[in-house]
DNA sequence: TCTGGGGTCCTAGGACCC
DNA sequence: TCTGGGGTCCTAGGACCC
């Protein structure tokens, strides 16, 4: 008994997702503020200026690849008078926000995905309005009012919405924008995509694809499942079932909570004595833990770890790290610091020459939900949740107005950064004039 | 001379338990 | 001489992402 009630036809809208993704980003951003760069090329440099991180399209056809050493191309920076940028990410971060305030306001449900890209859910949307006019509008308001440039791709998928938006990025007759609904396109863009593009599909499962004999993304699509699977993972076979038009991933708007937090950099020069060391870690610890309380966590597992360049075959190398275990999670800088330092002393070796170091921070617990055992004295540093709340407040209006005795004042191991732009949007006396 | 930083998820294998 | 089987938990390492 039971299935007496009538059969109302009810008809599942049509899953859709978009991914917009802002062109060559940091590069676009170091160019919103200086329109004199507009047609040159511009290249965005790694913490330390290391790498090539980011390239305007100018830079990308004078052949300079992502993650190429800057000290490598310097003949063809000076050749072709290549703009080089530090990387800014206070001002990254700013654009980006008002990309996606921008997005936000057109979309009925959006996901950050990274600083430049967003998945917005555009289900229902796709019997309303036609999805490429759609695309075309928010392609068309981002440019206008944060005056960056993006790519739009929709599909039933989020693996094939980020496929759409390679397409828009590869084929410039799309205009930018690229609406990926029917099967039919799908599986043409699929058939001249190399595997390799499909997102989840690195280098080395791209080698082992190859040697099966799949080379595009279309033929992943058709592969036996299972063999996949067994091959691979579960992973690749959820990729090739988001590749075939199955929805397996879906919108994640609330960001999860983290499960470690990190804070490492490469040295400006190598340091040698564990003084030096110690103050590098000691300014990561209290970064880490500023990061730990904007999470509103506790950690209660600490690692420590530093190491010479791998790169360089001429001096001794040494690698190590440790990790380590509070009693009770923390949030105060002071007990984390403490911990840091005693790691550190434990890992350091003389006679080398060190070029990263950092801390790491895991095990989280929200403050307040740790059993405590039934005989252990909680001895919490007095008032630590109101002293760090006034060291937040005072360092996120300027940073570095309070710090930690142990931070010293030696830089011997701070980063380059040497050619920064200036913090346009973010501080008072770096705003653009206009004449 | 000079080679980034910060994340996630999955899997395999060992330890341990019953 | 015989030498189980299955579960859980943890960790290290590998792959991926931007």
């Amino acid at each position: 008994m039971g299935s007496a009630k009538p059969v109302v036809p009810f008809k599942k809208p049509v899953q859709c997702f978009a991914l917009i993704d802002c062109n060559n980003f940091y590069a676009s951003c170091e160019r919103l503020f200086r329109p004199d760069l507009k047609y040159k090329p511009v290249i965005v440099a790694s913490n330390n200026d290391g790498c090539a991180v980011a390239r305007s399209a100018e830079a990308k056809a004078l052949g300079i690849k992502m993650g190429t050493p800057i000290f490598k191309i310097q003949d063809l920076i000076r050749e072709h008078d290549v703009q080089v940028f530090s990387s800014n990410y206070a001002l990254y971060a700013d654009i980006s926000n008002r990309v996606m305030t921008t997005i936000e306001g057109m979309v009925p449900r959006l996901e950050v995905y990274s600083i430049d890209e967003a998945f917005a859910d555009l289900t229902g949307l796709a019997n309303a309005v036609s999805l490429e006019d759609f695309g075309r509008e928010l392609y068309d308001k981002i440019e206008r009012w944060v005056g960056v440039r993006t790519c739009v791709g929709m599909a039933p998928t989020k693996t094939l919405a980020k496929l759409a938006n390679y397409g828009a990025k590869k084929y410039v007759k799309t205009g930018g924008v690229v609406d990926l609904t029917s099967q039919a396109r799908q599986r043409k863009l699929m058939a001249i995509t190399p595997v390799d593009e499909v997102w989840g599909v690195g280098r080395k499962i791209s080698k082992r694809l190859n040697a099966m004999g799949i080379e595009t993304a279309l033929q992943l699509a058709d592969a036996d499942l299972k063999t996949i699977r067994k091959t691979f993972s579960v992973v690749l076979e959820r990729t090739a079932r988001e590749l075939r038009g199955e929805s397996c991933l879906s919108m994640e708007e609330i960001t999860p909570t983290k499960q470690q937090i990190v804070v490492s950099r490469s040295f400006g020069t190598p340091v040698e004595t564990l003084d030096s060391i110690e103050s590098a870690v000691a300014s990561f610890s209290v970064r880490a833990a500023e990061k730990l309380r904007y999470e509103r966590q506790s950690a209660k597992q600490v690692t420590v770890f530093m190491r010479t360049n791998p790169f360089n075959k001429s001096h001794a190398q040494y690698s190590n790290s440790v990790t380590s275990e509070l009693p009770m999670p923390t949030q105060d800088t002071r007990e984390l610091l403490a911990l840091t330092q005693v790691l550190c002393a434990r890992i350091y070796r003389p006679g080398y020459r060190y070029t990263k170091a950092g801390v790491m921070l895991s095990d989280f617990y929200e403050p307040g939900v740790f059993q405590t055992s039934l005989f252990e004295v909680h001895d919490a540093k007095p008032k630590s949740k109101e002293l760090m709340a006034v060291l937040d407040t005072l360092n996120k209006q300027k940073t570095g107005t309070l710090y930690f005795a142990s931070q010293k004042s030696k830089t011997d191991w701070h980063m380059k950064r040497e050619r920064l732009s200036p913090a346009y949007t973010t501080r008072w006396a770096e705003i653009p004039k206009v004449r």
